[in-house]
DNA sequence: AACGTGACAAGGC
DNA sequence: AGCCTTGCCACGT
């Protein structure tokens, strides 16, 4: 398995979102010096060692959701994750104020 | 080396 | 609100 630098960058950004907060997956890759790379932080997150300490959970996407399949383990597993972290669910909608590590998403 | 894929995003209907 | 298209770019074939 390859090692690129890209990867550790993100996974150190991602590593600072705060506990109870989230970020979108652009904020991270605009913040890690890669903007409008949004899907490189994907990537980045799903090359990631299962025991890595990066809080992955804490990433979703632009429209304040969750983005893996409705109803997978995975989608899940991270709201359970975030919710155990006080990180409220307005249906499958992440609170607004719980945005705001660097700027809100955007809505329709 | 070309090609398809993906834990995305933004813009147009 | 959904669905579709295009822009992104690193990866595995």
């Amino acid at each position: 398995m390859k090692q690129l630098s890209s990867y550790e960058i993100i996974w150190g950004m991602v590593r600072q979102i705060p506990k109870g907060k989230v970020a979108t997956y652009g904020q991270v890759a605009s913040e890690s010096g890669f903007p409008g790379q949004a899907r490189l932080v994907g990537y980045a997150l799903h090359a990631l060692p299962h025991h890595a300490d990066v809080p992955w959970q804490r990433v979703i996407n632009s429209q304040g959701r969750i983005s893996f399949p409705p109803g997978s383990g995975a989608s899940r597993r991270q709201r359970r994750l975030l919710t155990s972290e006080g990180v409220i669910f307005d249906g499958d909608k992440i609170r607004l104020e719980r945005f705001g590590w660097m700027m809100s998403p955007r809505r329709k």
